[in-house]
DNA sequence: CAACCTTGTTGCACGATACACAACAATTTT
DNA sequence: AAAATTGTTGTGTATCGTGCAACAAGGTTG
């Protein structure tokens, strides 16, 4: 596969933007790129000139543009997956409590597209656009048990019950296709539990995942099963609608 | 100024497929560009391996990644803006009962990035990341009344209101100045009012706009008065606000 | 307040790279 | 099954992007 140089240097700055708390200067772009001044200056007008880059006057370091913004109602408006889930993970939240999400494959992660926030004042909140790591969250667990994802990418320790050896996880998979749901068992986040399932299509592709979670305290080790079957019930539901979408 | 040429067609194919509604063929893309098929392939695949651009394995047509709802995530989170605007959108919609709206200049155009959605059944909604032309939207009028920025867009024709003539439209906003407040009267959309003030930062700068909208059934004229009185209250309390910010 | 330093932008010549052309591969249509 | 349409991949060449350097613009220090 060929790769047109300057664009990649362009979408890469993009992900640099999007880390960068407090905007970027040019020559530390030139540094972090490799590239001379002129050519990071060059590269950096041409993003800001289409909005996707945004100066500031004062402290003349650059920002992400809003552009990037209008980019993304265009793209959660018209996710089908989206569309079709919105009454389910309702339903989700109603029957369970916990904030119910929905998620889809993106970049060797696992990405928010959708949440319905449940009541509670303690609850979990996961902002549309979050990305996370796909080996020690429900929804992406469910993503590589299912779907065609290989977890090439390093398994990163976030607590103490992570999962970090690829053969543990491997059995584990196994042991979430046999299950038909997974758990995240504060394998992430401490204090919080999560439960998913995956989202198929009409060619039974998974296509996503949808799952709740809650705070560690409420949803208890005890509750996990009866949760669980309420999460597969209305995750086969959406799967069946999502059959008759085309 | 120097633009990366390639980096600018990679933005602007960005800009296609947002605007497409089911997709781009590479063949089109060509044509559209004004290339050849062999670049508009490797354009493509470019903004596909970042995860800018997804395959339809099916019809084979690009579609906008959900990458980019990533860094709209940034973006939002980031805007000191939003996040102060946040109490003051929310008074402004439960006093008034109509859903309030901030918006910021983007491209020429004006980008609602937050909403509070009213109650009622009947009510207007925006999209965050919608945008819409400065001169028929009273969000849009406020940034061109106190903002630096001129229109030398061309000015569309939305309703038979829309303010089309541009010596028309300067005496407009010198009424908006005098006023201290925007009135959209169905030049936009027809059946919907919108009322908006300018907000400023701790240089007077205009940093964007805040207003509320509805239908004209119950933002009647007779209402308007009293109701642009509340926005321009809480409008001058967020500027207030904006001015401790940093 | 001038001299110095740091940072961002613009010209310019060279060299890499993205382009057009063409051939091939892969599907779809007739 | 043949033909047509579409997407991808080599390849030589011209263009475009790059590095270098000079300049411009603030900011800092003596």
């Amino acid at each position: 596969m060929s790769e047109i140089q300057s664009l990649a240097r362009g979408l890469r700055i993009l992900d640099l933007l999007s880390q960068s708390q407090d905007g970027i200067s040019i020559t530390e772009l030139a540094g972090t790129l490799g590239v001379d001044k002129g050519s990071a200056s060059r590269l950096m007008s041409t993003l800001a000139h289409y909005g996707y880059a945004e100066k500031n006057g004062i402290t003349r370091r650059f920002h992400l543009g809003v552009q990037v913004v209008s980019l993304s109602r265009s793209v959660l408006t018209r996710l089908p997956l989206r569309e079709a889930a919105k009454p389910y993970l309702r339903q989700l939240m109603e029957q369970t409590g916990e904030c119910a999400h929905l998620a889809v494959p993106a970049q060797g992660k696992v990405m928010y597209i959708d949440q319905v926030e449940s009541p509670a004042t303690l609850r979990v909140n996961a902002q549309v656009g979050t990305m996370n790591p796909l080996h020690c969250t429900a929804l992406g667990k469910v993503l590589l048990a299912f779907g065609d994802l290989d977890f090439s990418n390093r398994l990163d320790t976030f607590t103490s019950s992570t999962i970090t050896d690829p053969e543990t996880l491997r059995l584990h998979l196994d042991e979430v296709r046999r299950l038909g749901y997974a758990v995240d068992d504060e394998e992430f986040d401490l204090g919080v539990r999560c439960i998913a399932v995956p989202v198929f299509d009409f060619r039974g592709k998974v296509v996503g995942s949808m799952g709740i979670s809650g705070p560690a305290t409420r949803v208890t080790l005890e509750r996990l099963p009866e949760l669980a079957a309420t999460v597969v019930e209305i995750g086969k539901a959406l799967s069946e609608r999502m059959t008759f979408t085309h």
